[in-house]
DNA sequence: AATGAATGAGTATTCATTCAT
DNA sequence: TATGAATGAATACTCATTCAT
């Protein structure tokens, strides 16, 4: 009878899904790690601890560090890009799909801290940094996101609600404005959380930008 | 008579040249090798090797490895705010102001390819990242130029050309459409350089960002 | 049932005893190479040859090369001082006591040959030697050692055995006459161990200085 | 006219007398590092800069760091033995002789301090240390010193003044209390001086040891 | 002779990775 | 599977010694 609940949770056994929790647990630690100490200086060792593992469960469940490290990347990528499909992309509106991804991104900020300079660096738009070795199949993600941001600022242009440019050139403008306000406050808060007046600006400052007037700030 | 020559010489003594150049050959050569691999993966003997000398010499004129490294991101800094300050800030005219920054920027991203990302991320607008340990010295750069750059486009709004915002967030607006664009370009450049049609971009991208109506620029 | 013979273990599992000895298979090894070449010029390496090891588990168990040779040396102290505690400090003969006392630190000096020398120049009547730099958390061994000595001294001066002086001053003779001589028998041997007339010799000596006159030993 | 007085300078030119003085001056200055640090903890730099010359010119003096070290300890060692062959070996009286030894002995502690330990130790009364690689050459110095201090003890037993012992028995027994006593004193001094009370205790101390009744003490 | 910059062998230490239990 | 002791390659850093000026 035990194993009838078990339907529910992807058909997987019991064995199979305490392996599975192990995994996030693993990477939880890792992320929560890696996003204080960096790569380099963060060690197995350490995430073991936090893990609540010892240091060869780790590698019982990923190859080395450096794949550890990747995967927690991709999770954080695929969580990032998921939620953008989801949430912004179905978003006929251009202003508002807009309005929702500033929303988005402040929040992603806010849950990856320590490691969203890796996504946000290994974009097209992001510095190049010798440092951040990201496995070359992250790229799809990123040209995806791209194609539709791309396509959202489009027909933005084309409903001739943002300016008549390159929507590349509107999706980079809106990436630069998004990633640099959301870096500031972040630095700059003093245990204080981004405020509804931050959002606010946000808006107004990157709708200004992909040309659109903006009535009531 | 022998001292002569030396007069123009910033009063120093062959010897004292020579060394000045060797430091300065060293610096150079951690700029290549810091920014092709990153902080954590050159080592102090690549370095040596890059500047033909030896490891030990490094260690003559810089105390460890981290000091060589802050050595290369000040001087890095320094030139770059020397050149805002010479350039730039002199500009009475806003918009001309933004456009010289523009070339500007795009020329301080060529030259120093592999590290700007470390006088970036340490900006107010930039990403935090554990890695990149900048000791607090520096921050009096940083200061210094936002408030120059704050000061343009206090300018510019109270000139009524940018946009009525409070100067802080037409400054946070301008560096991260300059630095999204600078980045997007040398990533995709296959070989090619950045040309005036970017710069034409550019120009239109930030003004019209900051609130400024571009004719044909 | 299996945890039977643990009990006669100092209730450590097969593993943490295991762990001990490899503990004290590695304090021996150091003592060794430390005895030979002294504390700069032995090598983590040659200790860890010595003790089949790789150099990495010697870190495993000694923080670093410093803390190693402290333990080391804490060791023969603590050994010292309770073989001194267990033989000599319960007799009540002042007499006998000197006697064993000869008999105990000739023992000392054969056992720890090569470091013995840190162990007594560390005491209040060593020479002062700015290489051997002990943790002053010994000095409470070097302080009771004392005491427990002027104490058999006063005892014997009391009972009119030994001078009428000071028990520091007669304590001070004692060391000193103590590990002169066995010094000297020890870098004289050439191959022969130290004799019972050499014990009969140091037990006269000793015994004379501390002005009480012998018989027929 | 100048030149007349170098022939009372053991006929030596200027340039002959320069050069000894540099040399001297670098044993001084090394005598002090080495005291203060140790031999493996000082640095050749360090003795150039106190000597007040360069790196390079302590090696036009001295072969090396090892040549340097042994010197100054030779020119211990010679002073020491030339003190103790003119001040102690003529009196006849061994008494007296002891006396002299001990103020003689105190004022060498008092004077080469951190580098005492190294002459004592290799003596044939001294401790083995491996660190300490005295040069066989020295070995005469120690042997004739022996065989002058068994020769006043000699004389002392002969005339029924010392013990009835073998003559080296004597000697060591006199190192062992001059040098414990001594070392015990230098150590604890907290500023203040050996005192005349000290010498007097020493005289006692040494002399009782040697069998000889001291009367007004 | 005096200088001090350059050299590079030598070593302590770290830490990702392995593997026997 | 989980463990954690053992491994050893990799590397920063030191400092005696050399040598061109």
């Amino acid at each position: 009878m035990k194993e009838a609940p078990e339907d529910l949770n992807d058909g997987l056994s019991r064995k199979e899904r305490e392996r599975s929790r192990h995994r996030q647990d693993i990477l939880a630690a890792g992320e929560k790690i890696f996003a204080q100490k960096g790569y380099f200086n963060a060690t197995i060792e350490e995430i073991a601890r936090e893990a609540e593992f010892s240091v060869g469960t780790i590698y019982n469940f990923f190859s080395n560090k450096e794949t550890l490290y990747q995967e927690i990347i991709r999770s954080i990528i695929e969580t990032c890009y998921e939620d953008f499909q989801r949430e912004i992309v179905p978003e006929p509106d251009p202003v508002l799909a807009v309005r929702l991804l500033n929303r988005l991104r402040i929040r992603q900020f806010e849950r990856h801290q320590g490691l969203i300079h890796v996504v946000l660096e290994n974009m097209p738009s992001g510095r190049f940094n010798p440092e951040l070795m990201l496995s070359p199949e992250y790229q799809q993600y990123y040209e995806s996101y791209f194609e539709n941001l791309c396509a959202i600022c489009a027909r933005g242009r084309d409903q001739g609600i943002f300016s008549n440019e390159e929507p590349l050139l509107l999706a980079l403008t809106l990436e630069g404005l998004l990633n640099t306000f959301a870096a500031y406050w972040l630095k700059k808060r003093a245990g204080g959380a981004i405020t509804p007046e931050h959002i606010a600006i946000l808006d107004r400052v990157t709708l200004r930008a992909l040309g659109c007037e903006v009535r009531h700030p």
